[in-house]
DNA sequence: GTTCCGAATTGGAGCGCTCCAACAACCTAT
DNA sequence: ATAGGTTGTTGGAGCGCTCCAATTCGGAAC
């Protein structure tokens, strides 16, 4: 900085001044500087800059992993930093309470503006602690009661739309797949129950544990064929879990959804491609990042101190895996 | 920092010390410091030590879109990364020259200590540019000639165990649905005609020119489905290429496997769920991530200025959509 | 030709840390 | 008791920038 100085022959503060670009620098000296700055190969050092400046206008968040569903709300994320004037840094949490904390306070250090935590795991006293004092966001991790902001989907009216779904095609036998201890899980779970009981249905409620894997799919399948009161519908705990249950319902010979119709959650990119598409409930994922975003620089650049809770509706997405039940 | 060294009784460097935890420390000295830092909730600043230091270990990960082909590169690069004490942090180049650009050089005014692009836009001189004097490796980047280090696909090669494997089944009508101008397209096309050539079926070489996508899959196989004399089996550019191809095939009323058999390539996560696999090629993405950080790590630390140029062979799965071909 | 005022420019202190050279303290070994 | 070597500790300069208060500049108004 100091050699762009010299050789455009003014003070290094001018340089500074330029390369904020300030409103008050005569076009000569900016074009002088520039030059300068063009023949010395010089380009601002951020770290510095952003040590002087006590911002670094930079967003971190931090994904529990690096799959589609994480992938689409960085996305939104991205968005709107984007708009907002923010870098966006990202890092792996690696499905990993550890990793997640360590992301977050490597952050902290990193003196990022904010951050944002998605899917993540770990309690959030842990998380809060990690972060210190940068303002964070959760999204897909319920803390209703918390000082922290969250941004979540709906998942107990997801479960609605899916039972109403069913039912609207004639099934009774509903059963449903949990994600155990996953995120969201518990929600999805209530969500199944209540609809259940709404429209009349409370004796059938039939849930089996399981968790967000194709694997955990696969041995659901095999569980249910088993069955002696087989259900003609399963609500699986995700799209991952779903598809791991069809694949074997395939294997088993029981046709899907001739046989039974089955639902996942969440729409992944993936499951709509495919010879046969997956029914669904799309979560609004893109707008749950932005809008993660969108209160996380609220939070930055107006202070707001008041928690804000978000909550933001799911939609049913009708694929090939559904259909009218047969007697 | 001032304040902790007084509340230890201490002098600021001694705290200094303990937090690079320096080994000439004494017990009762590096407790004291710690309790004060624990007492006043101290924690170092890492952009202020990052500037004194004029390091960061830190890696700057550049990915194209956060699709899961990327997610697992970005997997094999922390793994090697973390062994060897260096942060991660990911940008997403948004499938866009610019935007790639822009990563490259916020990374390099944060004064990360190296940089990898995997399947970067734009060319090498714009990267190079970006990165400034930082060391940078290429993933999914042909530059041979160029002085940066890359690490590849032998794509040719998995186009020869393509060929090699329909071959094996019967098949002599073999097509090639191409990825267009997509990075290691051109290789995968090279590779099919060698090795068609090499197995005596010259003759049968052919090629339609399409993308990286699902949908000019499903036109491909419109234009396949249309053609007189049909191939047997068909090359696919990729594995959501082949995904498309497949869907409309089975639209169409054409059997896949029975009537023509389909290969894709990358072996993206999701193509081996769902009721029929995929039969692909396994890139070993997550092998050329983890190498392409030891080769970051090796230009930091050891200063090497030769050009590495690395490339890593696919392998064959073999799953439900090829089969012997029938007369 | 003064006076005044805003626009343009500058020096210097400071952001929170590291690192080096200097120094103090404590051991041996002579 | 003294030189020599560790081990432990410290002040101060410096990393590359920003930002403030102070200064200079160049007109317009009188």
């Amino acid at each position: 900085m100091e050699d762009v100085a010299r050789q455009a022959g003014v003070s290094r503060s001018l340089v500074s001044l330029v390369f904020q670009d300030a409103p008050n620098v005569s076009k000569a000296r900016r074009a002088a500087v520039l030059e300068a700055a063009e023949l010395l190969d010089y380009r601002p050092n951020r770290l510095a800059r952003n040590l002087a400046r006590g911002r670094t206008m930079t967003l971190g968040v931090v994904i529990d992993d690096l799959h589609p569903f994480f992938a689409r709300c960085v996305e939104g994320i991205e968005q709107h930093a984007d708009g907002a004037g923010y870098h966006v840094l990202i890092a792996n949490g690696a499905r990993n309470a550890t990793r997640t904390a360590d992301a977050l306070s490597t952050f902290g250090s990193l003196q990022v503006d904010g951050a944002i935590a998605v899917g993540a795991r770990g309690d959030i006293s842990a998380l809060n602690r990690a972060t210190a004092d940068i303002p964070l966001v959760l999204v897909s991790f319920e803390a209703p009661a918390s000082e922290v902001d969250t941004v979540n989907n709906d998942e107990s009216n997801g479960a609605t739309l899916v039972v109403d779904h069913l039912v609207e095609l004639g099934h009774e036998r509903i059963l449903h797949v949990d994600g155990g201890q996953g995120a969201s899980a518990s929600g999805r779970r209530a969500g199944y129950s209540a609809a259940m009981k709404r429209v009349g249905l409370g004796s059938q409620i039939d849930v089996i544990v399981a968790d967000y894997t194709y694997e955990s799919g696969q041995q659901a399948a095999t569980t249910i064929a088993g069955l002696s009161d087989r259900p003609t519908a399963v609500f699986a705990a995700n799209d991952l879990n779903a598809l791991g249950m069809i694949s074997e319902f395939n294997r088993l010979g029981i046709g899907v959804p001739s046989e039974i119709s089955v639902v996942g959650y969440d729409d992944t990119s993936y499951v709509g491609h495919g010879a046969q598409g997956l029914t669904t409930i799309h979560q609004p994922v893109h707008e749950m990042g932005s809008r993660a975003a969108e209160l996380l620089v609220e939070r930055i650049e107006c202070g707001r101190t008041t928690t804000a809770h978000e909550v933001l509706p799911p939609m049913l997405v009708e694929r090939g895996t559904t259909a009218p039940v047969v007697h």
